[in-house]
DNA sequence: TTCGATGCAAAGCGTTTGCATACTG
DNA sequence: CAGTATGCAAACGCTTTGCATCGAA
């Protein structure tokens, strides 16, 4: 099922008059190895190990492309950095995130997509897509944190 | 009710041995007059009009302010630039955003709201805040839009 | 051979910070 | 007066871009 993704984006390219290369193969691959969020950094640094002489600037453009081309989604996350996502065809999903270890957990809920639709119906608004975060503290984070100290 | 917002930050200001300053005022005499969410660019050029000599740091760090102090929200929406909302105690609301000419409608759905806790709970999570977006078009939009030309 | 892609370094952009000065408490 | 806040400009951190070179088609 990953096959499909090399697939997507070389359709993508031969569709747009874009070239195959190396990096963006590259880039792919890593991408899709990287379980979760990536920054643009995050993958430069995994990638100098498999092939270093990759640049930052690929890795930013490539990024944009597999946005473009419907293989990744950009996250804009609290703390200014882009992140990116694979995103298969169909899949969505929202995100608890943990302020204290940062963890993200992915979650689904029909009902929540539901309801989405009925306030935005309510207001004349066509949905494309959206974004729901939830921020605060996991289990583990809220053990580490039990009464953490005293008063004032 | 506008009236509290001075007393509030006056409060926190010298509950925390800050001082009241003539800029403190100005900037937040007219982050309430806006309505809505305002970057720190927005914020300066109208502070212009009226007070000619505030620094573009000054509403940097005075929004910041604002922030802590709990009168205003920061919100990073999808185009990089940091805004902030004036933040009522108690009242939250998320946001409709028409990609097409950036109107901003703000809603609240209390049975989301109820969902979202259930989901953080179901993950053991402990939900301090959360920020639903639903990015599509608003009603206007989609009439200008309405049958833009012909295929492909 | 052509024209898109790459890598590098420089530029961009929103935001933050250092510092000398101005002002509050 | 002591110490915070300001304004300016320089510094930042992430991201984008210009340009000469490289490489896919």
């Amino acid at each position: 099922m990953t096959r499909d993704a090399f697939e997507q984006l070389s359709d993508y390219l031969s569709g747009q008059g874009l070239r195959a290369t190396l990096q963006r193969d590259r880039i792919l691959r890593e991408f899709l190895a990287v379980q979760g969020h990536v920054s643009a950094e995050e993958l430069y640094l995994r990638l100098k190990k498999s092939a270093p002489s990759i640049g930052y600037a690929t890795v930013y453009r490539t990024l944009k492309l597999l946005a473009t081309a419907g293989l990744a989604d950009e996250r804009h996350f609290d703390d200014g950095i882009t992140r990116y996502e694979y995103a298969p065809a169909g899949d969505h999903h929202d995100h608890l995130i943990c302020t204290a270890c940062g963890k993200i957990i992915e979650f689904e809920n029909r009902r929540i997509e539901q309801l989405q639709q009925d306030v935005a119906r309510k207001h004349g608004f066509l949905v494309r897509n959206h974004k729901l975060e939830l921020y605060g503290m996991c289990v583990t984070c809220r053990k580490k944190t039990k009464r953490p100290a005293t008063s004032s």
